[in-house]
DNA sequence: AATCGCGTCAACCGCCCGCTC
DNA sequence: AGAGCGGGCGGTTGACGCGAT
């Protein structure tokens, strides 16, 4: 037996919010700010139950957030992560710190998956050379492209009326927002987070995908698990991501013992980094509140995307 | 012009987790 | 220790819009 729902359902209204609606929600946070959200519908006399207030804020109304338009770049992030942690939307999403989880979530299930069929159906399955790097290189090419030229891009006539006035009450709250207390710290700790990520993908870069995937299997050799007590470097979390992504694209086609040898040193080093996800995360991607501060921060405003490095071979 | 089919996405539902008492 | 509660998450639904017929 589940819980019992989060409120009453009698008299509590359902479906799209009006923006009477989103005006109350706004200034309610404006003045308490976002939480306690059991007290919401409470306070301000929306007919909403508190999950749908937390629902209508945190994907629509939080200021910061970007929508529509997925970038080639953020489509390569969302590819590789889902391929490395499966449909964990929020773990996804605090890799694109404007994006919503149930956006994300949403793209995927719309366009990407279907993207990636396409995609996979048009690779020559009969192809002996497949597990190859060069073929894996090859297909990493040929999807970088695909994905680019696709024309499946959201187009910008589907944005609706009420979602530009949406739009307006995020800028009055990032108006609001600026006025407040800039972080003293955040933006050090996002740069310096920003320069580690910078020196290993310039190393990265040196090597083609090839010689990424063969120094990985080498110090994964070297370094079992049990003497790296279960942790990974964000060195290693980088190869991890790029041997994915040649994974990810040829897994259904390797044959090779090569391949073999690639394809279950990704399964036991996806194993360790699920151990460590957690931690990965919290180490990558500061807490969301600090994100959003830092994206409020007059000199950190419009880079956000470069919080999140792209490994290599995108 | 009307209808149908499909794609999109905002919002809901139910479960889970962690915190508090 | 465990019950209750608030918040978070992923899956699903259904309204809406648009193009095809």
């Amino acid at each position: 037996m589940g819980r019992p729902p989060c409120c009453d359902k009698v008299g509590i209204k359902k479906g799209p919010w009006t923006p009477e609606e989103d005006i109350i929600l706004v200034s309610f946070i404006q003045e308490h700010g976002p939480g306690n959200w059991r007290s919401v519908p409470t306070s301000t006399g929306l007919l909403r139950c508190s999950k749908s207030c937390r629902l209508r804020w945190t994907n629509y109304l939080r200021p910061g957030i970007k929508r529509g338009n997925f970038t080639p770049h953020e489509e390569g992030i969302i590819i590789h992560l889902q391929a490395l942690l499966g449909n964990k939307w929020a773990a996804i999403a605090s890799y694109l710190p404007r994006r919503t989880d149930n956006d994300i979530k949403n793209y995927w299930n719309t366009h990407l998956k279907k993207k990636l069929k396409k995609f996979r159906s048009a690779c020559d399955p009969l192809d002996q050379d497949s597990a190859s790097s060069q073929f894996m290189s090859k297909c990493l090419n040929d999807f970088d492209n695909f994905t680019t030229n696709s024309s499946s891009a959201i187009r910008p006539d589907q944005a609706s009326t009420y979602a530009s006035s949406t739009e307006n009450i995020s800028r009055l709250l990032e108006s609001w927002m600026r006025s407040s207390p800039k972080p003293n710290c955040s933006s050090f700790l996002l740069r310096e987070n920003r320069e580690q990520e910078n020196n290993s993908l310039e190393n990265d870069d040196q090597n083609t995908a090839d010689s990424v995937a063969s120094n990985y299997l080498r110090s994964y050799k070297e370094k079992p698990e049990q003497e790296s007590g279960g942790q990974i470097s964000h060195e290693e979390f980088e190869s991890i991501l790029s041997l994915e992504s040649l994974h990810n694209v040829a897994w259904d086609k390797s044959c090779s013992d090569s391949a073999a040898v690639t394809t279950k040193g990704f399964q036991n080093s996806a194993s360790t980094y699920e151990k460590a996800n957690t931690t990965m995360i919290a180490e990558s991607c500061p807490p969301l509140s600090v994100l959003e501060k830092w994206i409020l921060d007059e000199n950190g405003a419009g880079q956000v995307e470069d919080i999140v490095e792209l490994s290599p071979i995108f």
